[in-house]
DNA sequence: TGAAGCTATGTATGCGCTAACATTTGGGCC
DNA sequence: GGCCCAAATGTTAGCGCATACATAGCTTCA
């Protein structure tokens, strides 16, 4: 009896897809391991089995099993990647970047979204160590003690992005946030700036990157910094709220408005349109993450610029080059970051 | 002999992680199958057992190992989603909602971008069967002959979204383009436009909106309408360009642009914004999707808001009705679609 | 001409788990 | 006291592949 008494509804499926090599290799006349070799090696079958074999391939529509053979072979070819959310074009913009290299290289991903909280996270990272990627992207350097456990103990290779640190789990794609804090305060200060507030989301770097702006421009034009924060993520409304806020706080005339997103830039200025403030007379802003839109604004918006692109490329390559232990990768790969100035500061 | 010999490099774990529920069991003092249950029915396992058990995972930091529970059970509890891009928040703000609901079920999402292409999307569907997903997401009701083969022969509910179709694979939550086209024809005409051209993307359904909008507003107007097609995705920029191209081609004053998307709306605001253009006065537009930004762009936009929350949640419920085997479940679900008027047009 | 090597295939085994069935133990009950 | 039943655990048999090793038939060339 080939299959087991199973009572209904217990997930066999109903038809086709439980093909196996097995049946493909009973319609071609070979044993299962030379339809395993047909798909795996076809050079070491030869051309007329081969040909029998992809009949019978086609006649069933068989499609491989990839849970079995991840099971024997200990390899899933799948990759896990967790951001803090995918409704962030900044994070969707890298995944899509890392995720068409990975799959050009035969790897599918897996994806969740840990929304910029260390114990979703540490749940995600669980769920997917469970199901045996072969390696693994988180978002940031900052993880929770059971997380750097299992992924220390899982010995398989972990990328991070989006930051960088002496010390990664493994190897780590980024940027300083830190610096790009100070060189916001300083390029701040060179435009001639001297008096300055923040609007910051509920994200751990940007936070970073706010307290680094803070303490450079507080050294370099001795005045006091104030700023809103959000707990959640930047959205153009809070953008306009923050900006409600300040000038009710007794914002100062002149003053920069340092964005941890465009998203709230687009929002500060969007007020100060309806408020009849100029920009950058009255306030000046600028943003983070030079999205396509900060070009077109009006004024056009003052940002700092990440190559996700690169980020998730280099991130893709990271990984691959430790798939092949290559002897030249480095454990920090920094991509920079760049201001683009415009018309808002 | 535990292991059999294997060439260094070969995708062995280096350490932990190749803990086995047997490994467990050896600790406490059980069979494996007792771990087993202790993990997936707890209440089948006396107190003091359970935590010997627990104990033991926790020294020896044991992640179960969901491949072979997959491939022993024929449940992966992985849903496989396919959408044309992760960068257009449109579809990347369904998928949140739904994989939320997902993950909340116990479910892991595995992630590929098809962009537009049938092709791809074919490519895409076979590796992620291979993966033996309980479930799959598509984008959209059309999909390569070799696609539906598969999908069906893999006997797993599938719910197509973004579209409905009296004929879905499984079941389609979505609404009609057609129909949205017609409402932006009639709302249009009813505005008192009796000129209108198009900006549409390289999208099968925003073409299909295009079409139908074309169609009704030349029944009711009697006039030409003329249109700019990109092959690509919609960008701001393209937007400004298409507004650019359409002056140059005679555009008469006072009419409506429809757009295939928000982006494209405001490139066409900002480009008539640069040439001293009023909007709605010497020409109006409508865009789609209903962004954040739309509501705070100035003019504000008139856009068609399809809610995407509901749409991802409405998917997900359908594949978890599905699993269940509710009876109550229909294959189409209509969420509609309607257009927010404001000042562009 | 025969040993060595190569090509094409096959056999055996087990990856780590779940599902079905078997067994043991200790009450509860008539 | 014997019977039945439930609770707790164990035994067994795969799931569909990939890997290691074995084998048969052919070449090749010393």
């Amino acid at each position: 009896m080939k299959s087991r008494a199973r009572k209904p509804g217990d997930g066999r499926r109903i038809s086709g897809g439980n093909v196996t090599m097995a049946d493909i290799g009973r319609l071609a006349g070979v044993s299962q391991v030379t339809v395993s070799r047909a798909l795996s090696a076809p050079a070491k079958v030869s051309p007329e089995t081969l040909e029998r074999i992809r009949d019978a391939i086609r006649v069933t529509g068989f499609v491989p099993n990839a849970v079995a053979g991840a099971l024997a072979s200990n390899k899933s070819r799948l990759i896990s990647a967790l951001v803090p959310s995918v409704t962030n074009i900044v994070y969707a913009s890298m995944l899509h970047a890392f995720s068409n290299i990975m799959l050009g290289h035969g790897y599918q991903l897996m994806l969740s979204e840990t929304g910029f909280d260390p114990e979703r996270e540490e749940a995600a990272i669980s769920a997917h160590l469970s199901r045996r990627p072969d390696a693994l992207l988180l978002t940031g350097i900052h993880h929770s003690a059971g997380a750097r456990r299992m992924l220390l103990a899982a010995g398989i290779p972990v990328v991070e992005v989006w930051d960088i640190t002496e010390t990664p789990i493994d190897c780590c794609v980024g940027f300083s946030h830190g610096a790009a804090g100070v060189a916001a305060a300083e390029f701040a200060h060179a435009a001639g700036y001297r008096q300055a507030v923040t609007v910051t989301a509920g994200d751990e770097r940007a936070i970073r990157r706010r307290n680094a702006f803070v303490e450079r421009f507080r050294q370099l034009s001795g005045g006091d910094v104030m700023g809103v924060d959000f707990d959640s993520t930047a959205t153009l409304g809070a953008g306009r709220q923050a900006l409600v806020d300040l000038l009710d706080r007794g914002m100062p005339r002149g003053c920069l408005v340092f964005c941890s997103s465009d998203q709230f830039a687009q929002g500060v200025l969007v007020e100060a349109r309806a408020r009849g403030l100029s920009v950058p007379g009255d306030l000046a802003v600028i943003g983070f993450g030079d999205q396509e839109f900060a070009a077109h604004l009006d004024p056009a918006l003052t940002s700092i610029r990440v190559d996700r692109d690169v980020l998730g490329r280099v991130a893709a390559n990271a990984l691959l080059a430790r798939f092949e232990r290559r002897a030249d990768v480095e454990a920090v790969h920094d991509v920079g970051f760049e201001i683009i100035r415009r018309a808002s500061a």
